[in-house]
DNA sequence: CGGAGAGTTGACTGTGTTCAAGCACCGTGG
DNA sequence: CCACGGTGCTTGAACACAGTCAACTCTCCG
């Protein structure tokens, strides 16, 4: 991962924009830098939104893995989405100010910040801009649909198979994994809490997909062993 | 429900488009309205959309209910939404050509169709219309992740507690429901397919829900009994 | 060395599934 | 008016996938 001493770097150069939100010319994007208000870290598993919160800032993760959840009673959590270097935490506050889900870090994270009324502004002038934030949600609105169906009408083995097939694409078209390993922060608890397992019964899958040789998931270190066969799921 | 006759309204009178996708000046509505195509009219039961397709016209509902749904291997169906008069069947079009879901009517429906490109400069060019589309697509998204939370984490009598209250509120919303009596055009296969149970059980959670004195749905009419004890869950 | 957190194991339980048969309702046609 | 067939809903018994609980291990880290 990218150390924070990286950091700043303008948004025209930006190797994390480009990947995710938006993927314009240049002038937008230093445009866009004027709106940013600065940038926070956080260390690995620290609350960064809590759901219901005045929300007065827009936040882009430059850097780091974190994920989107809610909490109901009982202790029950549902993950809803992870969220990888590029990723806007939350395009709804263009319309709203206060958003349904909490956010946490997996990782330690970098969040690029920007003011919430000027970037509105900023969207709603810049017509690419606009166009690609539209892209975004739709494209967001399509992966919850397949993890809807995941939950719905796919067996355990599946969805797990599908969910880290899902993240290992998203990292590639990044340019954040290459080879058959990679780092993979999600421990057995949060994949249960994706895809609405218990943690015990994601560990029974992982065993079994380890003894298929299809992949092996240690102390977060993923290894794909079999990509034909996981993709075949 | 309104009978077909009652076409062609004008978009700038129209009841349905008010209750959702835009609720904004006569005069936006005239010029969407010179996009207007014309109106299509379905049976219940019938395919309006087989995912996948080119889809060159945007659709919206008019009237009658309908769903979106993924077909899978086996014969499983998820159902992905439910939509009532007045909401965009396919908002994503305006970035993409083909959708990934399937959409069917439940009722007979009328739908009205708009051209494709223009339809995509006429948003373009109202920064108001293309803020609502927004926000119907930060909400349909807030949605999507209730329902997650619904399909991961509730229990079968939570999930179809809360679905049936959603589509309550909705058509009240919408000004087409009011007493504690309404049309429901839902079967039990649906509902299962839609939070990913049986029907069967299905059958049985609806069951317990009459013997509880909560609600009762027989042959597409559904009575509220205790209101109070379904906002509960 | 000791403690905390994450992962593992095994036995048991339960929610929801599967399959097959039967029933009720409803539109159709004689 | 009634027989017919289809569809959707109901019922019951057996089953399975995944959940629960509690004890144990491993590794990291102070």
């Amino acid at each position: 991962m990218m150390l924070m001493s990286a950091l700043p770097v303008s948004c025209a150069q930006c190797p994390r924009l480009k990947t995710a939100f938006y993927r314009g010319d240049h002038q937008t994007l230093a445009e866009m830098e004027a709106l940013r208000t600065g940038h926070r870290h956080y260390p690995a598993k620290r609350t960064i939104y809590r759901e219901g919160e005045i929300a007065p800032e827009m936040l882009i993760i430059f850097d780091g893995w974190a994920f989107r959840y809610k909490l109901l009673p009982g202790g029950r959590r549902q993950i809803l989405s992870v969220l990888l270097p590029g990723d806007p935490i939350s395009l709804p506050l263009l319309t709203i100010d206060r958003l349904p889900f909490s956010v946490q870090s997996l990782t330690s994270v970098t969040v690029c910040t920007f003011g919430r009324g000027c970037f509105a502004d900023f969207v709603a002038g810049h017509p690419l801009v606009a166009r690609q934030a539209g892209a975004w949600c739709f494209a967001s609105q399509a992966a919850a649909d397949e993890r809807l169906t995941d939950l719905g009408r796919r067996s355990a083995y599946e969805r797990v198979g599908r969910l880290i097939l899902e993240l290992i694409m998203r990292m590639e078209a990044k340019g954040l994994a290459t080879g058959s390993q990679m780092l993979f922060p999600l421990g057995q608890t949060h994949i249960a809490d994706a895809l609405g397992l218990t943690a015990i019964h994601t560990g029974r899958v992982l065993r079994r997909f380890r003894s298929d040789r299809i992949l092996s998931l240690h102390r977060g270190r993923l290894e794909i062993l079999n990509r034909a066969a996981l993709c075949k799921l």
